[in-house]
DNA sequence: GACTGAAAATGATTGACTATGACCGAAAAT
DNA sequence: ATTTTCGGTCATAGTCAATCATTTTCAGTC
């Protein structure tokens, strides 16, 4: 059989029966744990399920996030940005008044967001959507929407911003370099995150290992102005850099 | 049995019933008292359920959201709200500058809206969104988001309305009385609504008819201070009024 | 068309990891 | 004060990823 034959069956049967285990996919493929686990293992990082402890579920999502969900869909790295999400996630505590910056990155993260005690601004709609659907404070930055990212841009929003004082901001980035500093290709996003960073207590940028070495057209940051999040780097050359946080693969 | 299938039920139970004991969990899944713990632990922390003493509860819904799910209410004369938002979105022409309101009435209008050489400001999450995915111009009001409309609110918003003087506004309203004015039920959004209200030139109500002499807890404007666009009228008492537009079913 | 070596896929094995249920002292409710 | 519930610990069973041997696939060669 076809690996492609078994994804198909294998999506098919968890998109119906919504979730299964390892063994029962064993029986109806007729084929070996090892297998399937590695099925799963791929599907997974193609997002077209959810591994799970034990087995996988279906990809629920709540009806109204469906065609937002599209775009991220065909997204580079997910597991990579999943992982790093999830450890910046895990940074905000109770009380904190966090930036959350427009971006796929900072949209997993929004996934794994626990802490409800604190207040988010954000300048990304469908951030704003997600988190005040799961309960969370929400203050959305006024101006106009760029049509690409759907993001707030403008003076408006720059003036908005000059008033928080947040004690958390995580940003998302096209590309970290050591000399050119955090960049990014769309100039009015560029001050935005600039000045979002600047009133940031603490400011974190996620970035998989795509971003690493990159430079784009606009800096929004100097190196050394953020704790880079990253998975394990190969390169040893930002090894020596204290603000680089390497977070393992699972 | 997967722990996410486990979730999933419990949940649903939860949604149910309401509340449930620990003791009921372990019988209704055959599962340990340890183990429904330990879920119920991780639903609380996941925000899809309330753990308490002895077991769990749904979470309450927002008790200032009385008024109505936004799901439910959006379902509500469907047909007339769709006739009444293709009159409104005809209204607008080349060049206006409109603000649209947030509201399942406004909601239909954006689905008719046909000209892409206004500029449209809204305090409405999912118009802006629906309204740029469409390529119009789009400016979103900023501030705190109410979570049961998903509407932004505030002084900020107040603030930012100021400055703007609109050709065209378009309103949703949950009372209609020629004594009483509109009304809707939340004090938040009826700052919003008087605001934008007194920045437009021309300011329209779309009223379907279950809103027409019904009275709710907080004025935003008076009865000729906006054109009340509605469908047929059977009762004559308003016909006299030149501020009312009847629009013809289909 | 058959042979061959490299590459890919598969299945078995294993030590490490995770989830579970029982147990128990502490905390909370009555 | 008594009973119930809680959350931590522990042994066990189940699951995982990594590794390796075997089989399959396929291109290149004769």
């Amino acid at each position: 059989m076809l690996a492609e034959e078994r994804f198909a069956k294998i999506t098919e049967i968890v998109e119906q029966k919504k979730s299964v285990t390892v063994l029962e996919l064993t029986q109806l493929l007729g084929t070996s744990e090892s297998t399937i686990r590695r099925d799963l293992t791929a599907l997974h990082k193609m997002n077209r399920l959810i591994k799970v402890h034990g087995g996988a579920t279906a990809i629920e999502m709540d009806y109204a996030t469906k065609d937002a969900d599209f775009a991220v869909r065909k997204d580079m790295n997910v597991e990579e940005k999943k992982v790093i999400a999830k450890y910046a996630a895990d940074l905000v505590k109770n009380n904190d008044f966090v930036y959350l910056d427009a971006g796929s990155s900072t949209d997993y993260m929004v996934d794994c967001l626990e802490e409800r005690d604190a207040v988010y601004v954000t300048n990304a709609i469908s951030h704003a959507q997600k988190l005040i659907r799961r309960g969370f404070k929400v203050y959305l930055l006024g101006g106009p929407i760029k049509k690409s990212t759907e993001a707030i841009i403008g003076v408006e929003a720059l003036k908005s911003l000059e008033k928080y004082n947040f004690t958390k901001g995580f940003f998302g980035t096209n590309g970290v370099d050591i000399k050119h500093g955090f960049t990014t290709p769309d100039n009015a996003e560029a001050l935005i995150k600039k000045q979002a960073m600047e009133q940031c207590h603490e400011a974190y940028v996620l970035a998989d290992s795509s971003k690493i070495g990159q430079i784009s057209s606009v800096k929004f940051a100097e190196f050394e102005d953020a704790v880079a999040i990253t998975v394990s780097l190969h390169d040893d050359t930002m090894k020596k850099y204290n603000n680089i946080v390497e977070v393992n693969e699972k």
